[in-house]
DNA sequence: CCATTAATTTAGT
DNA sequence: ACTAAATTAATGG
């Protein structure tokens, strides 16, 4: 119970390992430094980690776990831009505009996360070449991967759109033809740009198809071809 | 602590 | 929009 108060705990970035390619290239001390100023946290599935909207005092470090990058937009509707997996940064893209979060991020799962003081991390960046080299790479590789899908959710219909949905969870998320969906059907719409109704037509049309083996949250990718043809076609 | 029921959320049409 | 099913929270022993 010591402590408690001083937050200080276990976790020490030293001996972390689950670094980031990024973190994997600070010094000892630089390491240190991070280790002052960051705190590892328990988050638990549908808790909001980062708020769009609210400031930015800090960059998180997504150490396990699944989240998802999401707008809301007007009413109840919301966009789900991307899933974010493991070992990487969530807040990149609001690290030099506004002093507010752009995106909101939510845990999809029970995972573990670092509160990483904003100035620190922009410390590194002034003073380590390969670390901002890392976070750069990382983010404008994240960029023009968003920017492509949703160019090509824009001028594609319903199956087409759905299709890209399911090769991007196979192949870009979870790396396997056969996966549990860590999404609701109405998170898997708002990810598809498609209606909740649209989307549940999809799944079904699928199935009985034969492409989709859909049991519950789980999902089955049987003809894999035929699922690559109809994203390419539209 | 476990079991039952009530309430909320999710899926499918 | 509506119904059924499932998941989660609350209650009582």
């Amino acid at each position: 119970m010591n402590n408690f108060f001083d937050g200080e705990g276990e976790e020490n970035c030293l001996v972390c390992n689950e670094k980031s390619c990024a973190a994997a290239v600070l010094s000892d001390n630089q390491l240190n430094t991070l280790n002052n100023n960051s705190r590892e946290t328990d988050i638990r599935k549908g808790e909001t980690i980062l708020k769009a909207g609210a400031l930015t005092s800090h960059i998180v470090y997504l150490k396990t776990g699944f989240v998802k990058e999401h707008v809301e937009g007007p009413g109840q509707k919301s966009k789900i831009l991307q899933i974010i997996k493991k070992q990487s940064y969530l807040g990149l893209p609001s690290l030099f505009g506004a002093r507010i979060n752009h995106y909101s991020y939510t845990a999809l799962q029970d995972l573990k996360v670092c509160f990483i003081d904003i100035n620190v991390f922009l410390e590194f960046i002034k003073d380590r070449g390969s670390f901002a080299f890392e976070v750069l790479s990382y983010v404008s590789r994240e960029s023009l991967n968003k920017d492509f899908h949703l160019i090509n959710q824009g001028h594609k219909r319903m199956y087409g759109r759905f299709a890209d949905v399911l090769l991007y969870l196979s192949e870009e998320i979870f790396g396997t033809t056969a996966f549990d969906l860590l999404l609701t059907r109405q998170e898997l719409a708002e990810l598809a740009g498609m209606s909740r109704e649209n989307t549940a037509r999809a799944l079904s049309h699928f199935r009985e198809e034969g492409i989709l083996n859909i049991n519950g949250k789980n999902i089955e990718i049987l003809k894999m071809d035929l699922l690559k043809r109809i994203s390419k076609n539209g």
